[in-house]
DNA sequence: CTGTTAGCGCGTTCAA
DNA sequence: TTGAACGCGCTAACAG
């Protein structure tokens, strides 16, 4: 049924060494050979099997990709720089998507594991215990990629999220805004949630201000919660005259609820996000954002894997790429 | 280093092949020896391997699905649904990105064969005939999802797009239009782009009316494209009072190019889409659309496909899923 | 209910 | 430059 490495060996007269030679390139073979054996190949239609050649070399010239939620538009970016790097190197990728789910999340690193990855990229939010447990059981390399753990003890690419918020929020104030809110994503998460908080936070104290309570609302990273969560500004005895959104998302949200309210962006209300998705210029007005540099946190994060997976020595494990504010029409300058 | 199915017999006092019952659940086993066994495996971190089990039982529990375009939203969603059944299933997927690139496309074909997949869904565009050259070197089930081939060869889990064009131009003529634009796909393509463009050309025969050169202009699929092809529109002597868009994206990119040029959607100029993403809610105004049960195919398609996997078998290889109008604010009634 | 024994398809010594 | 033989970790008969 299926043709085997042994298969093409007879019709070639040769031994099965010599063809498994002659599929891994190996040099020490006549070119003669060499050529009866692609002939062989050629004729039976042989397709080596990546499974027993995973189980006799202990490699499978693949990685495993977490992906928190496949239908976030920064991971699937994130994703296309991990690809484009892994096919650089050889090797495969198998995205598994976990759902936002963090039970899902730890099932698919053993899963992954069981598979014999030759490495691990966990993309996503909250490294937690139950992960830390779960990748201490993993005997190949594991990077982190947009997002680090607290303890840090693994090898991570991401961006600095405080400082990213931080330029956010300056550039309001830089506006002349003063009365500044913020739709956040949850505080539970430290590396991204939590960083960005406390990103306004900064900024708003460095310029002698300080966070007032009904100014900041908790979102979940989605357009409708924004919308929500603009709606809930509006109403507000003395309301914001600008707010920054914990991602461009939320910050979409908020633009339309405004404008559904029957006031303008950036004229009576600006509005500024944090990633830079391909979104934030498909609205009207156009989103003033800060970009985080999605393709190549993914590339960077593969790079950093190929290197601990061919055991060479790295001297920067965690690194940290660097955010940019990008202006276009939705903030303004307070009349 | 590793720890194998043979330590953990020699731990629990028992063979290898009664830890093999155990961890494949097999009911033979007294639940004393199997408890035992627990034990071994929890005190010695016994994993799996995966790749030895594929090898042994010829099966590997997983299916490889290809992508054709990660960061497109219709494929995210329709991975959704491929995912929850497979899970269902006691399934893994591996989700392999191909770019848009027909080339990326056989060769991740061929990989995930070579990993011995024991199913594969083929997401997406065309299928040439080097696509069915690929396909027939399987020895494992396939289903096209999102997509068909035209020889019908294989079976695929689809919506009608030409019906679904067709009822997308049949509201327009509905509401009054008689001079309705098109923003295409590439023809070329003629599971998507070409039906989309019959089932315009349908619609308007039907109203007694004929396709008009000017009227009808290729895009990407892209905002952009939809953008500039609305502009295109615009400059026209005669131009459309309606537009219809083989895409969600690029009828956003349509409305907004109208009001950039200071018309307004819909009371100027209506405009109609189709997939029905989250964007189509996420534009003002919102846009109206030919809804694709983008979950659904997915689903669905997997369902077929483990069907096919335990050699059931179907009685509908080829299935049709429904399109549905989604009503919402970008059509208006023609003055 | 449990153990013994063959392979699964391939990479990799070690000799020749 | 080539081949013979072993083993990767596990499943699947077959016995018992």
């Amino acid at each position: 049924m299926t043709v085997t490495i042994y298969d093409v060996a007879r019709e070639a007269n040769v031994s099965m060494a010599t063809v498994s030679r002659v599929v891994n390139n190996n040099p020490n073979v006549k070119p003669q050979t060499r050529k009866r054996v692609y002939e062989a190949i050629e004729k039976l239609g042989y397709r080596p099997n990546a499974v027993a050649r995973g189980l006799a070399s202990k490699k499978t010239t693949t990685v495993g990709v977490v992906i928190p939620d496949i239908s976030n538009a920064i991971f699937a970016e994130v994703a296309r720089g991990i690809e484009d790097i892994a096919n650089m190197y050889h090797y495969n990728i198998i995205l598994c998507n976990a759902d936002k789910r963090k039970e899902k999340e730890i099932r698919v690193i053993n899963t992954l594991l069981e598979k014999q990855v030759d490495g691990l990229l966990f993309m996503g939010g909250a490294v937690s215990e139950d992960h830390i447990r779960a990748f201490k059981t993993a005997t190949v390399p594991i990077v982190l990629c947009a997002t680090t753990d607290e303890r840090e003890m693994y090898p991570s690419v991401d961006i600095d999220h405080k400082a990213a918020a931080r330029d956010a929020v300056r550039e309001l104030l830089k506006q002349g805004h003063r009365r500044i809110a913020m739709i956040s994503g949850p505080l539970e998460d430290p590396t991204v949630g939590y960083a960005r908080f406390q990103g306004y936070k900064t900024a708003l104290e460095e310029a002698g201000l300080k966070v007032e309570e009904e100014l900041v609302r908790i979102g979940n990273y989605r357009y409708e919660s924004g919308q929500e969560t603009a709606r809930y500004f509006l109403e507000l005895d003395r309301r914001p005259t600008a707010i920054f959104a914990a991602n461009d998302e939320m910050a979409i949200g908020a633009i339309h609820a405004i404008q559904d309210a029957g006031l303008r962006v950036p004229e009576d209300i600006s509005v500024i996000g944090l990633d830079n998705t391909r979104m934030a210029s498909m609205v009207r007005p156009q989103l003033t954002t800060v970009a985080q540099p999605m393709y190549d946190i993914g590339a960077v994060a593969m790079r950093l894997l190929t290197k601990l997976m061919n055991k060479e020595t790295v001297q920067n494990e965690r690194v940290i790429l660097q955010h940019e504010l990008i202006t276009r029409q939705s903030v303004a300058h307070l009349a």
